[in-house]
DNA sequence: CAGACATATTGAAACGTTTCCAAATGTGTG
DNA sequence: CACACATTTGGAAACGTTTCAATATGTCTG
């Protein structure tokens, strides 16, 4: 069943056949019912391989996420797969790992797939500098800032990640936590990068020496990479009262630690996270932490792309407003 | 770029440049050298819809995931997603409501994108009876066993979910617990199905009465439900040891509101879950569970699917076992 | 070295659309 | 009613491949 069937079958030509299926104007409110009506009879679908082919591109629009282990990632390409569900276009997902070029790869696949948007979930500034420029359609990056960046064809939703962390830091603080150790972060993620320096400023603004800042320990995202890193941070001789974990994930992670050291949460350590994830409101204790709308990052992500590649929108860098979710894993000293 | 161009470049004509990038036989070793270095030399990529359009296929695969609540599956969809990385096929995800008919979105879909695969996550057999005989390519229901739902293109791997819940049931009563609330479940959900019957199965071979079972509280599979159901189940009169979740999500919601009701787990009920999560391991009390190996799932699953398609491979339906993860939120009565 | 094969290559048609130009039809104006 | 103009329609080329029949080239055998 083609296009071609349908015109036989109606009486009319290819060519309009074509242009009631395109909503072009000029056609007969009588043409399009005719061709509609059989359109419909047949349950007739257009190949979109001949289309693609004729009008060079596509309806694609491809995702990279960048890391394979954050847990928050998937969920966010469920989110974002459903908001493309009622459009017309092919969501594709292309999962990078950590230590790999997301741009380049986006590039790559960009390019395979004919892509005509794309969005980018986690990824470094550096690999950007080294290749964005070299990709010419709208790009959304979801979940890091790029005010910066300058990048013509470049948007990005986020929540600010510094002033996020600050607040969460600043929280403990307020409780009276002086020692306040950072868990988690790697090399190379922006999003890392972000609230550490809200961890610094928070302590910095208290009046706190850099020389007297809380231990740091590395990981990434995960709950293994917070429980190994809750760990070290318990064997170690730095007495700290309150934990800052770049993710819930990994404050899950820590008070995992923590209890299995025969400590509790927050009785001897607080602890507060940063993601608000669903689990952390049923974790026991129930989960303190930075929550950032993951919904709304995503849809508007999304909206933000629709609108460059449909009302040739110019590009935005939006910040979503994060919440401070008190529960249970703070305690007042 | 397009193969014409390597073509003139090279000397040879497009059907000799178009047999290089198949690997066609009968193409002389110098011609394949040739035209291979202009093709590399240019990054040429070829255009996928001239190939689509001449061939009537795609190299697409369908994955249709039935329910958007459940956690399990959007990590699922990751890990299948990176089986086809390194593929020639591109996995496109289709979500589909908790009530939708799974089977009939998937043959739309199919149709639209001209699939050649089709995986499905969920879903259950009324749907498939209803539609699935109009599917004609090969699929591999993800996760529910349809080993005796009689389709000839219809493969499936999963855990024996029967077996597993009378194991989980079994293990609580053989822990001493003689009244043992399920929790969980949605109608019209096969996984909800086979697990109860699991359930009753275990109660009846230990000699229990039917009327002398457990309560049952239904519910999706989330961390709210959970929490609801057992909310509902403690103020009620019926006084529970035990409770077999019918998944994790649920067990965790179950066990935070036993917490909230000022009650311990495992000191006034013990909890069994099901799934294997990562969160259990570190969850307090530790989850003890029944583990499915998700990861075996999703890479059979890819592989038989794969196989149908490369080596006209024949049907299959596989369990995949399942191990009864002894933690701590099951307690001796 | 001629003939018989096997192997390698060419050229052209076809896939199902979109889009542009030209032709046909309809509508309003003086 | 003739004309200009707007609207609607038809026809055909083009998009970049694959594939098949036909042709060219190479190789072996007696």
């Amino acid at each position: 069943m083609t296009i071609k069937d349908i015109a036989k079958e109606t009486g009319y030509s290819i060519g309009t056949v074509s242009r009631v299926l395109n909503n072009h104007p000029n056609v007969s409110e009588k043409a399009r019912k005719t061709i509609m009506e059989a359109v419909d009879r047949h349950g007739f679908i257009l190949n979109v391989s001949a289309k693609n082919l004729k009008t060079v591109q596509s309806e694609n629009i491809i995702i990279v996420v960048k890391g394979t282990f954050n847990e928050l990632f998937p969920v966010m390409v469920q989110r974002i797969q459903m908001y493309f569900r009622e459009t017309r276009y092919t969501l594709i997902t292309e999962y990078v790992d950590e230590e790999a070029d997301e741009v380049t790869r986006a590039r790559q696949v960009c390019l395979e797939k004919k892509a005509i948007g794309l969005l980018i979930l986690g990824g470094n500034k550096e690999n950007f500098e080294k290749g964005f420029d070299r990709i010419k359609i709208p790009a959304v990056l979801v979940t890091n800032h790029a005010g910066d960046w300058g990048f013509e064809n470049l948007s990005s939703v986020s929540t600010d990640d510094t002033e996020g962390a600050k607040k969460a830091v600043e929280f403990l603080l307020k409780k009276g936590h002086r020692n306040i150790a950072l868990l988690g972060g790697t090399v190379g993620s922006d999003t890392s990068t972000q609230r550490r320096l809200g961890w610094e400023k928070a302590q910095e603004e208290f009046g706190i020496k850099k020389k007297d800042f809380g231990p740091c320990v590395g990981g990434r995202y995960s709950f293994e990479a917070g429980y190994e890193a809750m760990k070290k941070l318990l064997k170690s001789d730095k007495k700290v009262t309150g934990v800052f974990a770049l993710a819930d994930v990994m404050a899950i992670g820590a008070i995992s630690a923590i209890s299995d050291a025969g400590l509790s949460v927050p009785g001897d350590v607080s602890v507060i996270g940063y993601d608000g994830i669903p689990i952390g409101a049923y974790f026991c204790p129930k989960l303190t932490t930075i929550r950032q709308s993951i919904d709304k990052i995503c849809d508007r992500s999304c909206e933000i792309l629709v609108d460059c590649l449909e009302n040739e929108g110019k590009t935005r860098h939006e910040f979503i407003p994060f919440t401070l979710d008190e529960r249970q894993s703070v305690k007042k000293i």
